[in-house]
RNA sequence: GGGCGCAUAGCUCAGCGGAAGAGCAUCCGCCUUACAAGCGGAAGGUCAUAGGUUCGAACCCUAUUGCGCCCACCA
C-alpha cells in the first residue's frame, strides 16, 4: 500500500483549475490543425455580446458545447470550437449611451467618428472580462481563432455578401411602414418587437354628420389626425350608400373618403375602420391599394406634427387630448376602458413601438427562407428535439421580407453610395467608393443579426477559399438556446445555404445538427433575473462549488429542448460528486491501482471484477449513446449512478477483500496475484471513469487521471471502447448484492447495534450464484464467521432470535444472459451507426 | 385568433406498451481505517379528470380542465 498523503480527503477546485487551464493552453490541446490527417469537428461559439458577462445561460450553453468537443477531441477528430463576440449593435450602443449620459453628454456631443471610438475602446475592456469568465469554465476553445463580428475580415463577408444580395435583386430599399423605436430612434425588425396585452382605450368616434356619418373605433385615436379615409367591408350593406361619398374628419376639416376594402372585418366593432397609412401596417396596405395619400402626423421621438392645437405634444399626450376634443365636440359615440389589446415593443429598451413610414432596406427572403425549410426538410440538417421542427417551418414557411437597415453609429456601415444624380451604386469589398463632388454613404447600420447570419463561415475565412473554410465547414453541430432559434439559427440557415450555393447541397448547410437548449430557471422553475434576485452567477457558484460541479449541475439537467432548474442545493449535490470522485480515487490510488498494459484476462479475475467491467463496458456505450443524440442529461444520470452507486459503494467495497487479504497474508502468493489483479481492474475502471466524465467535468478528471497514469493530460487520451460481457457476473453479483441488502433492511427493521453480533447462515441459492460468495456477503454485512451453510432463504441469528428472510431467490442466468444480450445488442448497434455517420467521408470538408 | 408543449413522490424532473424511478428535501441509525461534501435503512405517488383501444396503459386514441411557450396587422 502507498501512502496517498499526497491526496487530501477534500478536493480543492481552486488550487487545480487555474494550473490545469494554463496546462492545456500551453500544451496548444485547443488549436485545430486542419492539415492534420483526422476527420474533423467543428462547433462555432454563440458568440456573446460584449455588452457585458457571461450569465448562467452562457455556462450552459458552453458546457454544452465543450462536452461535445472534448469527447470528439478524444475520439480522434480534429476538434474545433471557434470563439469570438458579437459587436451587438444596438444593445452595445445603448450601454454606452448611458455611459456617457453619467458624463452628461450624448453621442452626438462626440460625432459619429469618436462615439465609435469610444465603443471600440468599451469593447475592449468588456469582452476581456467575457474571456476570462470562459477560462474559468474551462472552455476548450481555440483562442488562436477568436473572432469578432467587426473584424476587418468579418466586415468583408458582410460586404461581400451585400454586394451579392444587391446584385441580385434581394436586396432592396423601399418606402414600408417598419417598427420604429421612438426612444432609440432606430427601425427594428419583426422579431425586435415583443408583444404584450396592454391596457389601452378603444374609442369610437362619429365622422360626418346625420345620415352621412359613420362610427369608426380606434385604439389610436391620436392618428386620427393623419387619416385619409375610412374604409368598410364590400359586401356591409350598411356601409353601401356611403362608398365613394366623402366624409369630414372632425378636428381637421379635411374631406376624407369612404372606400371599400376585403380587408376590414365588419363583424368587428362598427364595421368601419379609420385609415392612417402613415402609422398603421394594415392601413398603409389599404392606401396602396385604393392610391391614397399618407400623411405623417408624428415625428421620430413620437411627437406631434400636425399643425393645430396638438402640435407638440408626445403621442401619448396627445391620445387624451385628442379624444377630449372629440368629446367637446359631441363625437365621442363610446369609450371602452380599459381595453386589453396587443401592443409591440422594443426588445432593447421596453419602449412602445411606433409603426413608422420610412425609408428602408430590406431582405427578399423568399427564396432564401425556402432553402432553409428546405435543408431540414429533406434532412441534410437534423433539428434536436424534433419538436422544434413545426415551429421552424411555420416561421420559415411565412416569412416577412427582414428590414436590415438601422439608424445606428455602431455596427456595418451600408456599403451603399447616392450620387448627386440620384445614382445608387453598391459598392463591394474590393471596390472603390465612388468618388467626387455630391457622393455620400448611406448613414445607417446593419442589423446585428446580419453579420451573426454569416458567422459560420464568415470567422473560417469567406470570402476566401481558406484551409480552415474547407475543413470546418459545415460545422458540425450548433448549440444554441432555442430562444434565438429565429433571430439567429433560421437567418444562419439562410445566408449559408446562399453563401455557399457552389457546393453540393449536403455541404451547403451551415451546420448538420442543431442542438437546442432552453433556459436556466430556479429551483421552482421561474425564470432568472437580477430583478427577481434569483439570478445565479457563474462565477459565484466557480469560487464556490468549483467549475467541474457547476458544470455538471447545468448538464445535468440539460434535456434537449428544455429548461433547466437550478439551485445552490444541486450545485452542492454536484460538489458532493465531485469529491466522491475524489475519494474514490484517492483510495485506488492508495492502494496502488494502476492502469493494465492489457486487456485483464478475464479467467484471472474474480466475480466482481469480471461484473464492473461488464457493468462499464455497458455504461459506455449507454454513454456514447446519449452524447450522440445530445442527451446530457441522460449521459450524466448514467455516470452518476454508475460512479457512486456501483463503483463506490459495491465494487471498491468487495476490493477490500482481496487488497486486504494480501496485506494481512503478505507471504502467501495466491493472495498478492489476486490483489494484484484487482488493482489493474480498479486501474482499469478508474481510467475509464474518468475519460468518461472528462468533457463534463474536465478539471478534477485530468488532475486524477493524471495522477493515475502519470500522463500529461487526459484531454488527449482515447475515448473509451471497451468490450466485455460477463451476464453471469452481473447475475452472480446481483444476488449478492439482494441479499446484503435484504439483511441490512433486517437489521435496520430490527434496529440491531453495530456492536450486537448478527450471524447470517446462507444455504447456496439453488445451483446458482451467491454460493460461492460467502467471504464477499460476510465482509459486506460484516458477518462473523462462522456462516458456513448458505441458502436460499437467510436465516439470521440476533440476540437468540432466529428470523427467516424470504430473499434473494433462485436467480436464472440463462435468462438474465438473454435480457443483457438484447439490451447491449441494441444499444451497440445505435452507436456503431452513429460512428458511422460521423466517420462518412461526406461529413468532413476534407477531399 | 392560430400553432406547439406540459400535467408522475414535498420541490425539480426522467420513464413513453409489460411488476412506479432519480436528485434535492424529510425521518431513523451510524465519526465502519477513500469520502460525515460520508455510510446503512425508511417513509412518501389510484402517474390531472372522464371515456376508449389492448391479454396488459403513466405510456396509444378522444374529450375535459389547468398551466407554459411561440407566432399573429383584427382597428
Amino acid at each position: 500500500m502507498t501512502d496517498n498523503a499526497q491526496l487530501p480527503p477534500q478536493y480543492s477546485p481552486g488550487e487545480v483549475e487555474g494550473p490545469r487551464y494554463a496546462l492545456w493552453e500551453k500544451a496548444g490541446y485547443f488549436t485545430a490543425d486542419p492539415e492534420r490527417d483526422a476527420p474533423t469537428f467543428s462547433i462555432v461559439i454563440p458568440p456573446p455580446n460584449v455588452t457585458g458577462v457571461l450569465h448562467i445561460g452562457h455556462a450552459l450553453d458552453h458546457t454544452i458545447i465543450d462536452t461535445i468537443v472534448r469527447r470528439r477531441r478524444m475520439q480522434g477528430y480534429t476538434a474545433l470550437w471557434l470563439p469570438g463576440m458579437d459587436h451587438a449593435g444596438i444593445a452595445t450602443q445603448n450601454v454606452v449611451e448611458r455611459e456617457l449620459a453619467k458624463e452628461g453628454l450624448s453621442r452626438h456631443d462626440l460625432g459619429r467618428e469618436r462615439f465609435t471610438e469610444r465603443v471600440w475602446q468599451w469593447k475592449a475592456e468588456s469582452g476581456g472580462k467575457i474571456l476570462g469568465q470562459m477560462r474559468r469554465l474551462g472552455d476548450s476553445v481555440d483562442w488562436t481563432r477568436e473572432r469578432f463580428t467587426m473584424d476587418e475580415g468579418l466586415s468583408r463577408a458582410v460586404q461581400t455578401i451585400f454586394k451579392r444580395l444587391f446584385d441580385e435583386g434581394l436586396i432592396y430599399r423601399a418606402e414600408r411602414i417598419i417598427n420604429w423605436c421612438p426612444r432609440c430612434l432606430t427601425a427594428l425588425s419583426d422579431i425586435e418587437v415583443d408583444h404584450s396585452d396592454d391596457e389601452g382605450e378603444l374609442v369610437s368616434i362619429r365622422y360626418g354628420d346625420g345620415d352621412d356619418s359613420i362610427v369608426v373605433a380606434t385604439t389610436r385615436a391620436e392618428t386620427m389626425l393623419g387619416d385619409t379615409a375610412v374604409a368598410v367591408h364590400p359586401d356591409d350593406e350598411r356601409y353601401q350608400h356611403l362608398v365613394g361619398q366623402t366624409v369630414a374628419l372632425p378636428l381637421t376639416g379635411r374631406r376624407i373618403p369612404i372606400i371599400a376594402d376585403e380587408h376590414v372585418d365588419p363583424a368587428f366593432g362598427t364595421g368601419a375602420v379609420k385609415v392612417t397609412p402613415a402609422h398603421d401596417p394594415n392601413d398603409f396596405e389599404i392606401g396602396r391599394r385604393h392610391d391614397l395619400p399618407s400623411l405623417t402626423v408624428l415625428d421620430e421621438r413620437g411627437v406631434v406634427t400636425a399643425h393645430g392645437p396638438f402640435q407638440g405634444l408626445d403621442r401619448f399626450e396627445a391620445r387624451p387630448a385628442v379624444v377630449d376634443a372629440l368629446r367637446e365636440l359631441g363625437r365621442i359615440v363610446a369609450e371602452k376602458r380599459p381595453y386589453l389589446h396587443a401592443v409591440g415593443h422594443c426588445q432593447r429598451c421596453g419602449t412602445t413601438v411606433e409603426p413608422r413610414l420610412s425609408l428602408q432596406w430590406f431582405v427578399r427572403v423568399a427564396p432564401l427562407a425556402q432553402a432553409a425549410g428546405d435543408a431540414v426538410r429533406d434532412g441534410r440538417v437534423t433539428l434536436h428535439p424534433a419538436e422544434m421542427n413545426a415551429r421552424y417551418f411555420a416561421w420559415v414557411d411565412d416569412m416577412h421580407d427582414w428590414c436590415i437597415s438601422r439608424q445606428l453609429w455602431w455596427g456595418h456601415r451600408i456599403p451603399v453610395w447616392y450620387g448627386p444624380e440620384g445614382e445608387v451604386r453598391c459598392v463591394g469589398p474590393d471596390e472603390e467608393p465612388p468618388a467626387g463632388d455630391g457622393w455620400r454613404q448611406d448613414s445607417d447600420v446593419l442589423d446585428t443579426w446580419f453579420s451573426s447570419a454569416l458567422w459560420p463561415f464568415s470567422t473560417l475565412g469567406w470570402p476566401d477559399d481558406t484551409p480552415d473554410l474547407h475543413a470546418f465547414y459545415p460545422t458540425s453541430v450548433l448549440v444554441t438556446g432555442y430562444d434565438i432559434l429565429f433571430f439567429w439559427v433560421v437567418r444562419m440557415m439562410m445566408f449559408g445555404l446562399y453563401a455557399m450555393r457552389d457546393r453540393p447541397p449536403a455541404d451547403s448547410v451551415p451546420f448538420r445538427d442543431v442542438a437546442l437548449h432552453g433556459l436556466v430557471r430556479d429551483a421552482t422553475g421561474k425564470k432568472m433575473s437580477k430583478s427577481r434576485g434569483n439570478a445565479v452567477d457563474p462565477l459565484d457558484w466557480i469560487d464556490r462549488f468549483g467549475a467541474d460541479a457547476t458544470r455538471f449541475t447545468l448538464a445535468r439537467g440539460a434535456n434537449p429542448g428544455s429548461d433547466v432548474p437550478v439551485s445552490d442545493e444541486w450545485a452542492a449535490g454536484s460538489r458532493n460528486f465531485v469529491n466522491k470522485l475524489w475519494n474514490a480515487a484517492r483510495f485506488a490510488l492508495g492502494h496502488g491501482a494502476r492502469v493494465p498494459r492489457r486487456r485483464p484476462d478475464p479467467a484471472a479475475l474474480s466475480a466482481p471484477d469480471r461484473w464492473i467491467l461488464s457493468r462499464l463496458s455497458s455504461v459506455i456505450a449507454e454513454v456514447d449513446r446519449d452524447l450522440d443524440r445530445f442527451e446530457l442529461a441522460k449521459a450524466c444520470d448514467t455516470l452518476y449512478h454508475f460512479a457512486w452507486d456501483e463503483v463506490c459503494d459495491w465494487y471498491l467495497e468487495l476490493a477490500k477483500i482481496p487488497l486486504n487479504a494480501a496485506v494481512d497474508h503478505p507471504d502467501d502468493a495466491a493472495a498478492q496475484t489476486a490483489a494484484e489483479a484487482t488493482r489493474e481492474v480498479l486501474g482499469l475502471v478508474l481510467d475509464n471513469l474518468l475519460k468518461l466524465l472528462h468533457p463534463v467535468m474536465p478539471f478534477v478528471t485530468d488532475e486524477l487521471w493524471t495522477a493515475l497514469t502519470g500522463e500529461e493530460s487526459v484531454m488527449v487520451a482515447a475515448w473509451p471502447r471497451l468490450s466485455f460481457d460477463d451476464p453471469v457476473a452481473e447475475a452472480e453479483l446481483s444476488a449478492v448484492m439482494r441479499l446484503v441488502t435484504e439483511v441490512r433492511r433486517f437489521r435496520s427493521d430490527q434496529g440491531l447495534r453495530p456492536s450486537q453480533r448478527v450471524v447470517a447462515r446462507l444455504r447456496g441459492l439453488d445451483g446458482s450464484a451467491a454460493a460461492g460468495h460467502e467471504e464477499a456477503v460476510r465482509f459486506l454485512l460484516r458477518l462473523t464467521p462462522p456462516a458456513d451453510d448458505f441458502t436460499a432463504t437467510a436465516a439470521i441469528e440476533a440476540e437468540g432470535v432466529t428470523v427467516e428472510l424470504d430473499t434473494a431467490g433462485t436467480i436464472d442466468v440463462a435468462a438474465e444472459r438473454r435480457r443483457m444480450d438484447k439490451d447491449l445488442a441494441a444499444a451497440r448497434k445505435e452507436a456503431d451507426q452513429a460512428q458511422a455517420k460521423l466517420n462518412n467521408p461526406s461529413f468532413t470538408a476534407k477531399a
